[in-house]
DNA sequence: ACACGGTGCTTTACCCGTAACGTAACGCAA
DNA sequence: TTGCGTTACGTTACGGGTAAAGCACCGTGT
């Protein structure tokens, strides 16, 4: 291997118009192909890019003010989360398919991360930046502000966003959820979750739903948030300290489909028949219940839609388009069958 | 809404020394606090600094050559499969513990796309890449050659690397689980699993299973290629096909513990009971089988070692540490519940 | 008295591509 | 021939930061 590759003998325009004999404005316009040469000045010049594997560099114009770059920050809490994962994929393609890059960031449910990665990300200048969740340190709101530049906060619906809003509203589906569960006639809930973070979209879900079985007669008897990636195993585990905690719970109400999962099969494992014995909901209606014989009771929510939207809403707003600063991507109750029927 | 914040009011180095009444180096000094200059003057330019909001122009040192930006560019096919999103979870946590940014592109495994991620992100200059899989375009090849930057090429281990390499021996794996499930007694093997790309690792594991398969005496029966993402859906619906296409297999081997698990789901769906009457392995020991009854039988793989590790030789590269070139990360085999016993 | 070194600052030049402007050469009509 | 427009270029300036060089001014030693 050649270690010594790092001697950058980078082709700058000067070199491409020396090398054809012309000067570097007249390369400069044959590569933009704006015209103003002659075909055989374009000749010449175009023999020398093939030759010299020249790139342009696209920093130049951006510094010399004349354009914008095509990057565009996007901060994501993890990706463990496969729900994440897909929001990204979505934004991702979009953005590409319009020649913008994504400038990755994860913030790991840390207000303190997000803050640095902001800060470091924006003195790259990028176009503007999507961003997971709606709440934000004060220090990250001053660098944002003084920014000026195009921001899609998604993930949570927001009336007040700092500039655009891409998302649902959490609470209302958590509110559904509970309202849901209550007339199927279940009284005693528990909740698994992750994360303590009481600012955050998946407690907002909890509030609804909490909201929406004390309105219904019914008791959050017992709640667990987890400190770990909302996945599978925290879920089995979740389960297990919920149920060994001695809580009689008729139904238990999951962060997520996979934590769901996880929690149907510690049921499962501990000889509980799933809805007979106990009833289960997640959130999300995650690919994995597709597999499922018995459909996970769930909150249908178009991540990949979420995250094209968001990234639609970006491209527009630098393309200088008209572009609706809040939308309300929807959600919808899955019945499945880990719940009790009517 | 303010929809006119897009007047970017930047502000400059310049302005902030002329605000405190210092040259634009006085004011650059302070900002690097390498010395020389007085505590007043450093107070009076920090005060503007404050006072103005300055964040520094990272892009104009990096145009002068002076410095290397501190993107790296990552090349991952797809997030849908949740083994490449760990990956991803890995590289960035390193790259952005050390002060690097990522920037994504998605190729959805195909080599075109690759190709025009590579031309554009290399025209921001980025400090490095890394890219998932050992095969490119020929043009992305001189595209990489050119820029002379220090490249990461993920996932397979390759005997030829363009620069450095992180990954794991796939055909090995595909090997030693032939041999094990070859060893265990089985005959007759059916295969799931996604994509026509025979350059790709799944294609390698599979071509390892084969020669295993054949080197033992028994025979791959069926092999089904889906044009899907390797989840779990495709896991289902593609061991449906198989069984349905009448070929007499007595275990199958996935892509990976997604397909496998949705193979899984779909063998009792129809009353057929594992491991008595079907065998079924996978490949990444991922998340999911940590809940299962019946753990999968798969390959284990350090997704987010793997990725940390090919940040870290990246990193290493960047600041001109000595590196190993390549670097294989190793597998292991998981034995599981959904084969036979010896 | 003058050389010398250090401190604290300013000035100049540079990186790369493009906007804005300048200009030489030519064609064509009055 | 003059006048004007067009074509095909070249020249200059710019943007934000930093390296390198320049330059006052001070204190100290001889």
């Amino acid at each position: 291997m050649d270690n010594n590759v790092s001697k950058t003998n980078k082709v700058s325009l000067s070199i491409v118009a020396e090398a054809a004999g012309v000067s570097k404005m007249t390369a400069s316009r044959v590569m933009r192909g704006e015209g103003g040469y002659s075909e055989k000045t374009r000749e010449k010049v175009m023999a020398q890019v093939d030759a010299l594997g020249y790139l342009p560099n696209r920093l130049a114009p951006l510094l010399a003010g004349d354009t914008t770059s095509t990057f565009v920050g996007v901060s994501i809490p993890d990706l463990g989360n496969e729900v994440f994962a897909q929001v990204l994929e979505g934004i991702d393609q979009k953005l590409g398919s319009h020649g913008y890059q994504t400038v990755l960031g994860l913030t790991q449910h840390t207000l303190e991360k997000e803050e640095s990665w902001i800060e470091t990300v924006l003195s790259w200048q990028p176009a503007g930046l999507i961003l997971t969740g709606r709440s934000h340190s004060r220090r990250a709101l001053d660098l944002l502000m003084n920014a000026g530049l195009p921001i899609v906060e998604i993930w949570d619906l927001n009336s007040s966003p700092l500039d655009m809003n891409v998302g649902l509203a959490h609470f209302d589906s958590g509110y559904e959820m509970g309202r849901y569960l209550v007339r199927l006639g279940y009284k005693a809930f528990g909740y698994v979750g992750t994360s303590h973070d009481t600012a955050n979209a998946a407690s907002r879900r909890l509030e609804g739903f909490s909201k929406a079985v004390s309105d219904g007669g019914g008791t959050l008897v017992r709640q667990f948030c987890l400190h770990d990636t909302a996945n599978f195993y925290p879920g089995f585990y979740g389960t297990e300290q919920l149920l060994a905690s001695g809580a009689k719970v008729e139904c238990i109400y999951f962060q997520n489909d996979s934590m769901a999962f996880g929690g149907f099969q510690y049921c499962e494992r501990i000889g509980l028949s799933i809805p007979r014995d106990i009833g289960i909901a997640g959130w999300g209606d995650m690919p994995i219940s597709s597999v499922l014989r018995k459909r996970l009771t769930s909150i249908h929510v178009p991540h990949l839609k979420l995250g094209q939207a968001a990234a639609e809403a970006m491209v527009s707003r630098l393309k200088g388009e008209a572009v609706i600063d809040s939308r309300d991507i929807g959600f919808s109750l899955v019945p499945g069958q880990t719940v009790r029927e009517l």
